[in-house]
RNA sequence: UCCUCAGUAGCUCAACGGCAGAGCGACCGGCUGUUAACCGGUAGGUUGCAGGUUCGAAUCCUGCCUGGGGAGCCA
């Protein structure tokens, strides 16, 4: 008798049919009536559930088989018979179903659609629904592909540090770190907490970027990329925000900002072809249940070349469109959400590459342009979710730089060693930041990054 | 943080100033191939919390709590 997995006889039932396998896992469904039952079975394995019929003249528990309810893990031996024609190609007929472990009439799942708010509260069961079944999966999939797609092109995976001390990036509010006495801390000679006696001697933070160091790996490798967490303290209530998230960071040397560009769409067009390479049931359910039409869509991105306009285009592009916005668009300000989306999904139906920003708005590693008004910063914008990608060419000029670091009032001295990149053998690289919940709710369709992330961590929420 | 909508049975929802209901789930029974099975029955409620208006409040008003959506910040 063969211990299988759904994926194995998903994948091979011809070589099973006609012999003994066992399965475990845990009912998603079960009829009974009366002298034989269905079984809808879920090993995790696989996306599909498996159809285990019992008859009570084959196995000698029927009345208790048939009592199992929703939730229930089982052990489940039979014969594994074809059954072309029926709604499922295959099904296992029981000589034995054995409780591993009961679940009580008090399971709050159930074979129905249920809120994604309730499955947030139950956070601890609702991977073993439809939905998270197949996100969580495609998650690990995804995470995978990213690796894979960097390690073909020869890039480097640097893991940058978690813990830092950096709070000069301006991308966003901190998390401290620290083992200080939260009652009573100790006070330098003005009154203000000293960080001196703190764990690092400074005021260390949960990174927000690894940008910066990936900067460094850059200028000895060329190529190189960060797959890790990160965090950010700001207190935003929306869909597409967590306070802890993962993000990918390649970093590129001897390469300008087109090379980004090409970099991160060759990126999205590998990550969707993967996807629907290695994730068919997943994408099926996605495309049928979440998205319709998502499958389309994704094929067509894949086909398509990414439009690339200039943010002055952007703006002229937003005037022509005699659309009402509740801001207009205009040169000097920041494209707001409503400007991103009508660009993406009115005006270009597909990803949208602005490049050259206002350098006003922008931060300050940016490289300046020849006009000395706008910076070599890209951002990707794509249908539903907006922007996904935000990056630029680095400056790379140690004056010019310096005189940005001024113009944003970061201190100097705290970021020496990120100078110093300018002056041994700097050259001009390029890079971009990627949130990979962003493109998991983009090639998913799912509309909450709450329902991406196993356990989110959002303002005023940290369960489990 | 601002704007907005919503909290009714375990879940999804109805009732919108006059007896608090249905479907699913649970429990009991029926059914010879079901597949979110079907059919009959039973149990299940401080209508988010605290005040107020009214003869009477799930329903109207005020405050708070929780959640959704939009905005800002960003990935």
């Amino acid at each position: 008798m063969h211990k299988a997995t759904v994926r194995q006889l998903v994948n091979d039932a011809d070589s099973f049919a006609e012999k003994e396998v066992m399965i475990n896992g845990w009912i998603r469904n079960n009829r009974d009536q009366k002298s034989f039952g269905f079984i809808a079975l879920n090993d995790g394995t696989h996306f599909n559930t498996i159809q285990i019929v019992y008859e009570k003249e084959f196995i000698s528990n029927y009345d208790r088989v048939a009592a199992m309810r929703v939730g229930s893990a089982v052990s489940a031996t039979g014969k594994l018979v074809l059954t072309p024609g029926a709604r499922q190609p295959f099904e296992i007929k029981a000589s034995e179903i054995r409780l591993e472990g009961d679940s009580p009439s008090d399971y709050p799942i159930q074979p129905k659609r249920h809120s994604r708010e309730f499955l947030r509260e139950v956070a601890h069961l609702r991977p073993r629904t439809n939905l998270f079944n197949a996100v969580f999966r495609v998650r690990s999939l995804l995470a995978f592909a990213i690796h894979q797609f960097f390690q073909e092109k020869g890039f480097v995976y640097l893991q940058s540090p978690i813990i830092t001390a950096n709070d000069a990036e301006g991308a966003g509010e901190l998390f401290r770190v620290t083992t200080l006495d939260p009652v009573h801390p100790p006070l330098n000679d003005h009154g203000t907490v000293d960080y001196a006696g703190d764990f690092f001697g400074k005021k260390t933070n949960l990174t927000v970027s690894g940008q910066l160091e990936a900067e460094v790996f850059a200028l000895a490798f060329q190529n190189v990329y960060t797959f890790g967490p990160t965090f950010r303290a700001e207190n935003s209530n929306t869909p597409r925000h967590a306070a802890e998230f993962w993000m990918i960071e390649p970093e590129i040397a001897f390469a300008d900002l087109n090379d980004n560009m090409d970099l991160a769409e060759e990126m999205v067009k590998y990550l969707i072809n993967y996807l629907l390479d290695k994730a068919e049931p997943e994408m099926d359910f996605f495309n049928q249940f979440v998205d319709k039409g998502l499958k389309e869509k994704l094929q067509n991105i894949v086909n398509a070349e990414f439009a690339r306009i200039t943010y002055a285009e952007a703006i002229d592009e937003l005037k022509k469109t005699n659309q009402k916005f509740e801001y207009p668009a205009e040169w000097g300000r920041d494209l707001q959400t409503e400007h991103e989306r009508c660009l993406t999904e009115k005006v270009y139906h597909k990803p949208v590459f602005v490049t050259g920003y206002p350098r006003d708005i922008k931060a300050f590693y940016m490289r300046v342009n020849d006009d000395q008004k706008t910076v070599a910063a890209m951002d990707l914008l794509v249908p539903g979710v907006g922007e996904i990608i935000g990056g630029s060419q680095r400056e790379e000029r140690a004056e010019v730089l310096e005189q940005n670091m001024a113009n944003f009032n970061i201190n100097r001295e705290d970021l020496w060693w990120y100078m110093e990149l300018r002056k041994y053998g700097g050259v001009k690289h390029a890079g971009f930041g990627l949130g990979f919940e962003r493109i998991l709710m983009y090639l998913t369709g799912v509309g909450n990054i709450r329902d991406v992330i196993p356990f989110p961590r959002t303002v005023n929420s940290c369960e489990f």
